[in-house]
DNA sequence: GTCTATAATTTGATAGAC
DNA sequence: GTCTATCAAATTATAGAC
């Protein structure tokens, strides 16, 4: 059984740094005095910049669908997307690192980019899969889009209620 | 009557700048080269990033509200604000600036950050005032965050009717 | 694995000539 | 207003010792 693991404590880092200043608002040297090592050993886990990110991206979709249980209904797909959101807004007080990513993408690196288009196709294919049995007038993309927005605004403005008003209106036209 | 005036390029280059990478993803030096004069010369015009990033939320706010006609319905509302975000994604081809400010918004100026908010505040008055005469299930705040996250999904899979269909739910569920 | 040292470039910003 | 010149600091990244 390894260490703590100084890789894993180093996409921590960078995870938490990109989810505020974005993929250009950090620097090796941010992640490395985080981790408490020089940022030329952060080079020898993740040789360049993009490999970072694209790891955190990769980590953070993994762990985004791990949360993520079998849904019963499309309401309850809704339900469980929205408490990943509302995780990251309360508890974690960030953003969603694909929102901000993806905000960013035509300026990302490509790999960093493909890594984003893929946390956004999974919760589309996990929302897509719970609309099936149940038709809806409310659209995935429409789900996922009004989250990303929403913890944009209750960010920017202050103000944690508006993720959960939005969520209301949500459930209640989806379900 | 002034001049092509130095200083509305130096505005049209860095909103330009800011809407592709954010606040952290351009420099004084890529305005400057943008616009065909020197770094130090851009300084004239705005003494720091921070007040030249400011100037360009609060055109692109004014620039919003001057687009925005006197709305008949809550449903004309929300045309109208989604006519603005269809024009930032495929005329422009680029994010919204607040949007992407917003999600960079706890490591960006205070000014930038109030600016930001700002955009957000004069949006949601807009189509609040739409709503007074016809209350709606789906809330301005919705209608808002749903725009926002649609246009950070529609330029990251690179799919412009991932917008048109959110606009489609919106104008739907609000009508 | 982590370090020191350093390279090469870029950054935001200033001083002062024109 | 724009320039040259410059600064101090930060940036990504590499080489090589330990």
């Amino acid at each position: 059984m390894p260490e703590p693991a100084m890789r894993d404590r180093i996409l921590e880092s960078a995870e938490r740094r990109a989810r505020s200043g974005g993929y250009h608002g950090f620097s090796f040297r941010d992640v490395a005095q985080d981790v408490g090592i020089k940022s030329a050993s952060v080079h020898y886990h993740f040789p360049t910049k993009a490999d970072l990110v694209e790891a955190v991206a990769h980590r953070y979709t993994e762990r985004a669908q791990a949360k993520l249980a079998t849904p019963r209904t499309a309401a309850d797909a809704v339900s469980q997307v929205a408490a990943l959101f509302r995780a990251a807004l309360v508890e974690d007080d960030q953003m969603c690192l694909c929102g901000l990513l993806g905000a960013e993408s035509g300026t990302v690196p490509d790999g960093v980019a493909a890594g984003t288009a893929a946390y956004f196709r999974m919760l589309l294919d996990y929302l897509a899969d719970a609309w099936s049995d149940k038709p809806s007038a409310t659209r995935p993309e429409t789900v996922l889009s009004a989250l990303e927005g929403a913890l944009i605004l209750a960010r920017c403005l202050g103000d944690t209620m508006i993720l959960d008003a939005v969520v209301e209106d949500l459930c209640r036209t989806v379900g």
